[in-house]
DNA sequence: TGCAAAATAGAACGAGCGTTCTATTTTTTC
DNA sequence: GAAAAAATAGAACGCTCGTTCTATTTTGCA
């Protein structure tokens, strides 16, 4: 699967086939009702990487959002529902400001190296508020449901792209063609991993290099 | 600070001097309460491990346990004092079985060896009763207190007896000096990471070959 | 401008939460 | 075996939760 830059503003899905709109097709219009829950979808992101996606509650949400905790449920009808739309949010963020901007970069090796900066730029910058690909994924290993299977279907399109990216490498002589792109993203996905449970918990300041020096160490192992 | 094997039942702390107990030293017969306590705290550490430390409500453990409410909170005055004897309990066991059970292998990489093998065992047996290490970073991550203290203060013990393990087998020539203790530990915690993740939460079941084939890679590489 | 539809508010629900109280039962000690 | 101490039960508290109702207000369209 090829993967196009999205140029227009529109939601066309490109790392992820993953989730479709809840638009019924319906209503064609920008109604009024569309910002408000873009608005509170926003604040519910804001919320839930911060105390995980469990921890949302409809009542904290109106009142951050100003609104009656019936009015922000109306928008989703269901809890649920509401995490689910916090995590397509998520995905798009993600692939926005982690995918989209290394497809500028050569495909290969340069391409390979900035996803993975972006992603740990991401990560370290969310000192103050978490990943929920990574809280999510502990919030939910147990808890069968809608919400598990959006959060697992996000995340496998991501470790997709990133594995299509190693492959990528190969193709183009930049890594050795006996790596195992499995293999070598399964360790990139470790130290980002690793990156997160430091900077985050543990407040260790050294883990930025420490994910990065892991990250060269990986790539001049691999050298064709 | 050497460590000792832990020969008598006593509760001497070896890995770890990271908590006491909360004997307040007064009575020393073995009252019938210190049963049931350690009763509530292994039913507790069950539940813990399917739906996190903030999962934990006294009622379900009453239930459980087939105590009142009232009965279980007693024996521990606040929800918080029940984490945080949770996390005493895992300390314990993770003490005895990754880290004891390593000290019979021989100084230096054989230790090595045992410790990160003993360490994904319990990871991937855990795959129905995850590593409260893990989702309790992602719980307190972001809320301070004596439980992420407790909870920081395990977990410190822990690696610092790992980066240890990995100096000694610097020390005993089994990887190369030139090796930084402090990084190895943190590719090789990266290593377990992406293994909970991927086994718990993906269910993906190559997990465990990746996570030992990236560890003898990191041994390859650190070779004298 | 008027009318239908959509958006929002407000109150109420049943349930579960941690915690506190006051008995009552069980265990330990002398 | 009696007295003291510890362990447990049971009811009740104030709170928050997600959700459901019924009004009321706001919006979009003709």
């Amino acid at each position: 699967m090829t993967v196009r830059h999205n140029t227009s503003g529109s939601s066309a899905g490109a790392v992820a086939n993953a989730h479709r709109a809840s638009d019924d097709g319906s209503s064609r219009t920008l109604i009024k009702g569309r910002q408000t829950k873009a608005t509170i979808v926003d604040a519910a992101l804001g919320l839930a990487s911060q105390i995980g996606l469990e921890g949302l509650s409809i009542g904290a949400l109106a009142e951050v959002t100003g609104m009656s905790k019936s009015g922000v449920f109306a928008h989703f009808g269901s809890r649920e529902e509401l995490q689910i739309s916090v995590i397509r949010e998520y995905h798009d963020r993600f692939e926005s400001e982690v995918f989209y901007p290394a497809l500028s970069c050569k495909r290969g090796l340069p391409r390979l190296q900035s996803l993975f900066d972006n992603w740990m730029q991401r990560t370290s910058t969310e000192i103050d508020s978490g990943c929920i690909y990574i809280s999510g994924a502990v919030e939910f290993d147990d808890r069968p449901g809608l919400v598990r299977d959006a959060l697992a279907s996000s995340v496998n399109t991501w470790q997709n792209a990133l594995q299509r990216s190693v492959a990528q490498a190969q193709a183009e002589k930049h890594l050795s063609a006996q790596a195992d792109p499995l293999q070598v993203a399964f360790e990139i996905h470790g130290l980002i991993l690793a990156l997160h449970y430091e900077a985050r918990f543990l407040r260790n300041p050294g883990a930025v290099d420490r994910a990065r020096q892991g990250f060269n160490t990986i790539v001049a192992r691999n050298q064709p």
